[in-house]
DNA sequence: TTTTTCTGTGAAGTAGAGTTCACAGAAGAC
DNA sequence: GTCTTCTGTGAACTCTACTTCACAGAAAAA
């Protein structure tokens, strides 16, 4: 696992060494910069995963730097530090775009833990993007598929036709193709003498149902 | 309409000879078992819908019983009674996995309405997994939709483009047609000034997501 | 004001999921 | 052996989900 890159953007430079440091500390690659100019001129080669940026700042400043961050790279999650925290201060800078927002003086662990709270929703975030869980969902979609997996769940081990018949639909083919379906997802397999069952996958997926179910259900 | 089948699992050779044939009485399928290793020997074989196992029992006892069958097959219903009865037990059993908790001594009209209660909430769920889920599924089926499901659920309120943007997508009309998706099936809802924000339907979507990543993902 | 950006609609086309049908070898029943 | 049931395949078709495009009023910026 590579250690996640952090912008710190502050003028006030004793604050700015300060939080570098302190994020260097916990593991983190942070680097400082005085303005969002000279932040924005570094960006195009190094993304980092988040930044921290203060609101006040002589020339863009944090919003304007925010609007742009958000626009070109909408991925990059910011936390915006301010000195004069007010109510309407706080709205506006969530609505510009932060994702965090920290009031100084903060402590040390407020600030590590808006950092790391920020990145794990990132990594979330991404993994959804990712896909992978395409093919997942697209077999829960079904309700046939969802009837043959609860069904299998059930019964441990059945033969095609028992499925078939126990889900009382008459054309035996439309049951093959879900149950084909099922088995290149790797959701159902069978043994030698033909015989279907759930995989480990398939029971996880049965588990997951029967988890929604609950969910969904109030 | 075939009879459930019921474990029960008691070292109490009296009690649970007395369990059963209540249940027996009741047309229910009940088998007896002394102890929990007994009763999960049979288990692969016998899949019950419901088991009745009492707490202290020698052996891996009642809420090690549970903690098995819960994980290996999280559709049974499990009642857990207990002779010694205090609130912290109760509490206890019912975070590590029971569905319902009987106090010794209890009525034979107590023990009936637990069983009966719980078997009728199982065949709801099952009626949910059956039908009525595929809305909820179909959503959760396209990536970007739960990209935009995601991406509420992080901001709590975004603006059209804004949510366009963030996903990376060139074509707003696509991201239009997913969000009017969401919006016909309740998950994200729009206020006077246009902006977007999940319902609780919605929230609770995402929920599942992150229970399903969890899972799915190991 | 004009101009641009935002927020949306509806139609047309495309791709993929799901269904149905015709057929056929394998396995059991007789 | 014959006959029936089981277990499947592949092609053609349908239907729906998704995409793309053209357009347009509302809101904001200039």
């Amino acid at each position: 696992m590579t250690a996640e890159t952090i912008m710190v953007i502050d003028d006030d430079q004793d604050l700015r060494e300060s939080i570098v440091e302190i994020l260097d500390h916990d593991g983190f690659k942070a680097i400082g910069f005085e303005t969002a100019e000279l932040a924005l001129r570094e960006i195009k080669s190094l993304v980092p995963e988040l930044v921290v940026v203060d609101n006040m700042m002589p020339g863009m400043g944090g919003m304007g730097l925010m609007a742009l961050l958000k626009r070109n790279h909408p991925d990059i999650k910011i936390i915006m530090i301010t000195a004069f925290s007010t109510v309407d201060n706080a709205v506006a800078a969530m609505k510009g775009g932060a994702d965090d927002y920290l009031a100084k003086p903060f402590k040390r662990e407020e600030l590590l833990m808006a950092v790391k709270c920020n990145l794990e929703t990132l990594k979330f975030e991404q993994k959804m993007i990712e896909a992978g869980m395409d093919d997942a969902f697209a077999c829960l979609a079904n309700q046939i598929r969802r009837q043959i997996l609860v069904t299998l769940a059930g019964k441990k081990e059945m033969r095609f036709m028992d499925i078939t018949r126990h889900l009382g639909i008459s054309d035996h083919t439309k049951v093959n193709f879900h149950l084909k379906n099922l088995k290149n997802n790797n959701l159902v397999s069978q043994d030698r003498v033909k015989a279907y069952h759930l995989t480990r996958q398939g029971e996880k997926m049965v588990d997951c149902l029967h988890l929604l179910s609950k969910r969904i259900v109030q």
